[in-house]
RNA sequence: GUGGUUAUAGCCCAGUUGGUUAGAGCGCCAGGUUGUGGCCCUGGAGGCCGUGGGUUCGAGUCCCACUAAUCACCCCA
């Protein structure tokens, strides 16, 4: 026995995945990125490691009691917990040297050092856009990232999803309204309407010194249902006297008659009053995404409007809106649930080549052109049965193979095998390739 | 931080009121089949039954402690 040997193993709440999920995974970030390209944002990229003055600049209590931090040298350094405060930095940092509105995506693995649990990771891959304003920021990009989500979701393969939107200024405006001092605390609770049910809201808020008067009163503006348009007439007809209020109701419909432009289905898009995220920072439109048939994974997409975004390092004002998908638990959870595609494949590659002993340098000029024309090609180098060759683009879900041999370099003509059919096709190299290519654009899909 | 559950092969699990040498399926390796995989058949490797202690003639099984995993709450993507 090794006495030097250390049992593998990772540490809980990092997620790694074997090659077929990996596959999947990457694909989905691939439609992702393509998706927010498309759109016109920038890619940015920033350093893991941050200095813990920068990601502590605004000290809040889940914050620091979650971040990774510990010291190298003199140095007090931190793992990022979002790509929001690296954000904040960078563009405050290059304000100079940026154009406005700055519209850029992210997407990187973040750090949060929390009890893992189901669908929860202490590492965990943040896809984000924000837009980001200079002074001010038109609200037509808070419509505008509807329809980006939109897109995503639609490439990703989901058609049932629904994005619901709320205006943190008409919370806060009836929440001032009302008198209701704790508002942080009361927008945590009703967030949960959902899950716990109005009796069990009614209490909470009533143990946190509401007045049941009061808390009767924010059950009913929190049932307002209905189509969008209708919301916005519940709304106006409650006669809140409360400017912010008004306000936030005018920017709700605003957003929604925004969206019109952006061609998105009625019945993909909904006004929910009980959505609350994010307890500090946002300012207006908040927005959140349920996949229909899974409402139990909760949102799979969230953000929102804030006002300032760098406070903290700079005293520009800088406007912005922006989403993010926590793509480890999305991933996580549809792979829970079972929908994830089964029969994908463990590898890019698309052609085995199986060489005999002498034509191996055949085989290799082969691959070259196969490569050189785009297909994802290798080159079986090991010794052994035929069986054990074809086996190994069976199991990794290669989808066509060929053995060369004399007979194949003297002609020019392949027997390029079907590994799914089993069917072989006698093809010289040019409709080798065209017929490998043209498979793969038939089979690329999530 | 609070509470619950679980721990047996690489994976998912079975293991009777405590009883001889701990099992199946999947996966892995080899052979049946040396230029053709999947299906099938045959064989094989792989276990300090989480760790330590206790009860007992005897513990995978019962008790205690520890450790780890996991779920819920909190908070969040």
């Amino acid at each position: 026995m090794n006495q030097n040997i250390v049992t593998p193993s990772i540490l809980p709440g990092f997620l790694e995945l074997l090659p077929q999920d990996q596959m999947i995974f990457n694909r989905m970030l691939d439609v992702i990125r393509s998706t927010y390209e498309r759109y016109g944002f920038i890619p940015l990229d920033t350093p893991v490691i941050e200095k813990s003055e920068i990601l502590l600049a605004k000290s809040g209590g889940e914050t620091e009691k979650q971040i990774y931090r510990f010291n190298k040298g003199d140095n007090d350094l931190s793992l990022r917990f979002d790509l929001t405060v690296p954000l904040a930095r960078y563009v405050a940092q290059h304000y100079y040297e940026l154009t406005f509105p700055f519209r850029r995506y992210h997407i990187g693995k973040v750090y949060r050092g929390e009890s893992p649990q189901k669908g929860r990771f202490r590492e965990f891959y943040q896809c984000d856009i924000d837009i980001i304003g200079n002074e001010n920021l038109n609200i037509i990009n808070e419509a505008e990232v509807l329809s980006i989500i939109y897109s995503t979701f639609k490439a990703l393969g989901f058609d049932r999803f629904t994005m619901r939107i709320n205006n943190r200024k008409v919370l806060n405006g009836f929440f001032e309204w009302l008198n209701v001092q704790n508002k942080a605390d009361v927008l945590r609770v009703i967030d949960k309407i959902d899950k716990i049910g109005s009796e069990a809201v009614a209490r909470e808020l009533g143990s946190m010194g509401i007045n049941s008067g009061v808390a009767q009163e924010i059950l009913r503006f929190i049932k307002i249902k209905g189509k969008p348009e209708e919301m916005i007439e519940g709304l106006k007809e409650m006669n809140v006297d409360n400017e912010l209020f008004k306000l936030g109701v005018e920017e709700l419909e605003q957003v929604c008659s925004h969206i019109r432009y952006f061609g998105i289905p009625q019945e993909n898009f909904a006004l929910d009053l009980t959505i609350a995220r994010g307890l500090d920072y946002y300012t207006g439109t908040v927005y959140e995404t349920i996949l229909n048939d899974y409402p139990s994974i909760g949102s799979v997409c969230s953000g929102g409007r804030y006002d300032s975004l760098a406070s903290n390092y700079t005293e520009k004002k800088l406007p912005g809106v922006g989403i993010s998908i926590g793509l480890s638990r999305l991933f996580y959870q549809l792979k829970e649930a079972g929908i994830l595609k089964a029969d994908t494949a463990s590898t890019p590659t698309k052609l085995l080549i199986i060489p005999m002993k002498e034509t191996m340098s055949n085989s290799l000029d082969i691959a070259t052109k196969a490569r050189q024309s785009g297909i994802p090609t290798e080159v079986y180098f090991n010794e052994g049965k035929m069986g054990k060759k074809f086996g190994y683009a069976d199991k990794l879900g290669i989808p066509f193979a060929m053995v060369i041999g004399e007979d194949e370099v003297n002609t020019g003509m392949f027997r390029l095998k079907n590994m799914k059919t089993g069917e072989q096709e006698t093809v010289n190299i040019d409709e080798l390739i065209s017929k490998i290519k043209g498979y793969s654009i038939e089979n690329t899909s999530l």
